[in-house]
RNA sequence: GCACCGGUGGCGAAGCGGCUAACGCGCUGGUCUGCAAAACCAGUAUUCGCGGGUUCAAUUCCCGCCCGGUGCUCCA
């Protein structure tokens, strides 16, 4: 019923596209999990447009971690995968820029919460494009939205659901928003939480009440608005700023898992009693990652950065990679085993390319004619596997099997000499179609891997550096090609000692040089 | 304690009622190569945490147990 009406307003949507080869059969419906409803169901725009999508993002109190970073890049999947269908997206994420622990650590730093916001939400978006992520079609800062959360406590305090306490904070009065606990499954009837905890201390009239609008505390940076003097509470940052930018219902919320409660469900408690509509319809949460089989942390002593792994020597590419690579409902075991492996399979793709694009294949003959080589037919066939197995709730793990079982095959056949000029097309779109959504193929790795030794070098850190990171950019690309062309001359005069020594030199400085019949090829490791 | 999720080869990880249990990495042997690398071929889990049950048939469904993780406490 309703189904059907989406799926031809979705259609509609889709026709805009380019590629004229892709058959609607070719890009089923996407499917997603639905946090609220506890179902996997259809994703698409309600308003037949534009899919709006509401993204919490980092608070940027300091570097992001690596298990930020495997929300934004689910995130990243979804809306590539979104667009690569043709669906246009609309999607706002929020910077919050303004929180306790930004208030305690500006403050002993002795900086404006501003000063010291700017530098880490700029390191954000810098590690964002390190890893291919796109970037939102609109970032609010929540210190630029001051108003517009005002006017929200306001439509809440008009129907007596917003209060204001005795200390001048103001507080969401759950016990007028009955559904509360939908999202995350809880049953708030029976808690009795006065019980629990001493009323008073809190000023609220129950103790899950939460707070809309805190009261300054001595000393502490305020905005002087028609509630009072204070600062926002961080649920209704994200309410303000959605409704503002999406409307009052909105496709898609997405966010980490621990999200989910209490920010996702103060979130919906919030935008649904003052707008009386429904807030986000669908709810994208992303479990967290482990590292090395325990939860990460400060404590356990393995807590990482995305700047620490670049330091280390692993590459953006592959980083991005193994936090694609497990579907976002799954918990993912982060190790630096599998990080070296996802360095290799990104290897394994590129070379792939590489091969595909610069080798000079052979026409066709006529009489051949008929023989297919199934080459064309298995690349079609891998496309639209990778196509369906995305809307299958994102699963990522199937989608890029099916693209390794197509590099295996066409190599395989190009081995054979079954692969021919005109093979290149299909091949390069079921791939193009892959590097869409993985983003992995061209190879900026080298490039972050400057950028962030450069940075470390400007922050006295540059210690942390593995060795042989400094030592594989201590050549430029001409010294090495001038390596290279001495080796290849003392090849050619068969003076192989000379040839192996230049290329054991060059691995020593993580280079490593292929040769082919089509010429060397050289690469930083 | 309550709630939810997961335990599949050396590692990571799909599959979730019946196909030889994907895919990536690793490892072993081979082809190619001056040697490597890349690429390819062959091999690498008679088995899916443990014990019951349902079924003609279970890794896939149900029950119990063990182990790991998460939420309940402004951490993605």
């Amino acid at each position: 019923m309703s189904e059907q009406n989406q799926q031809i307003s979705c259609e509609a949507s889709t026709v805009s596209g380019e590629a004229g080869s892709s058959l609607p059969s070719d890009h089923p419906t996407p499917r997603l999990y639905n946090t609220l409803t506890g179902r996997v169901e259809d994703l698409v725009p309600s308003d037949g447009k534009a899919l709006r999508m509401y993204a919490c993002g980092p608070t940027v109190y300091d570097y992001g971690h690596i298990g930020n970073f495997r929300t934004f890049l689910q995130v990243d999947v979804l809306r590539r995968f979104l667009r690569l269908r043709g669906t246009e997206v609309r999607h706002v994420m929020n910077v919050t820029d303004v929180d306790d622990k930004i208030i305690r650590n500006a403050s002993a730093a002795g900086t404006a919460i501003a000063d010291y916001t700017r530098k880490y939400e700029q390191a954000f978006f810098e590690d964002l494009d390190a890893l291919q992520v796109e970037h939102p079609e609109v970032v609010a800062r929540a210190t630029e939205h001051i108003p517009a959360m005002i006017s929200l406590i306001q439509r809440l305090a008009a129907q007596d659901i917003a209060y204001r306490a005795e200390d001048g904070s103001w507080y969401f009065r759950i016990a007028r928003f009955p559904e509360y606990g939908k999202l995350s499954k809880k049953d708030f009837e029976g808690i009795n939480d006065g019980a629990r905890i001493d009323l008073d201390e809190y000023e609220k009239d129950s103790a899950r009440d939460f707070a809309l609008w805190k009261a300054p505390k001595a000393g502490e940076h305020k905005w002087d608005t028609d509630l009072g003097p204070g600062r926002p509470g961080w649920h209704i940052e994200c309410s303000a700023m959605a409704m503002q930018y999406l409307g009052d219902s909105f496709d898609l919320h997405a966010g980490g898992e621990d999200l989910m409660f209490p920010h996702h469900e103060n979130e919906i408690a919030q935008s649904e009693s003052a707008s009386h509509r429904t807030f986000a319809r669908h709810w994208f949460h992303v479990r967290f990652l482990l590292v090395e089989n325990r939860k990460m942390s400060k404590s356990e002593g393995n807590f990482y950065t995305l700047r620490d792994l670049l330091l280390r020597g692993y590459k953006p590419s592959a980083i991005r990679m193994l936090l694609i690579s497990v579907p976002y409902r799954q918990q993912l075991n982060f190790t630096f085993d599998g990080l070296a492996a996802e360095t290799v399979a990104v290897e394994r793709l590129r070379n792939f390319r590489d091969r595909v694009v610069s080798t000079q294949w052979p026409e066709r003959s006529a009489e051949a004619n008929g023989a297919a080589s199934g080459v064309a037919e298995t690349a079609r066939e891998a496309k639209s596997r990778f196509l369906a197995a995305l809307a299958d709730d994102l699963n990522t793990a199937e989608a890029r099997a099916a693209i390794f079982e197509m590099v295996r095959f066409v190599n395989a056949r190009a081995d054979a000499g079954q692969f021919f000029a005109n093979d290149t097309v299909e091949v390069m779109d079921a791939l193009d179609t892959f590097d869409r959504v993985f983003a992995v193929l061209d190879d900026h790795d080298e490039q972050w891997t400057r950028f962030t030794l450069q940075w470390a070098e400007r922050e006295g850190r540059l210690d942390e550096a593995a060795p042989e990171v400094r030592a594989g950019l201590e050549l430029t690309d001409e010294q090495i090609q001038a390596l290279i062309d001495e080796r290849t001359r003392s090849k050619r005069a068969r003076n192989f000692t000379r040839a192996d020594q230049i290329r054991n030199e060059l691995a020593a400085k993580g280079i490593v040089v292929e040769d082919s019949k089509d010429g060397v090829r050289w690469k930083r490791k």
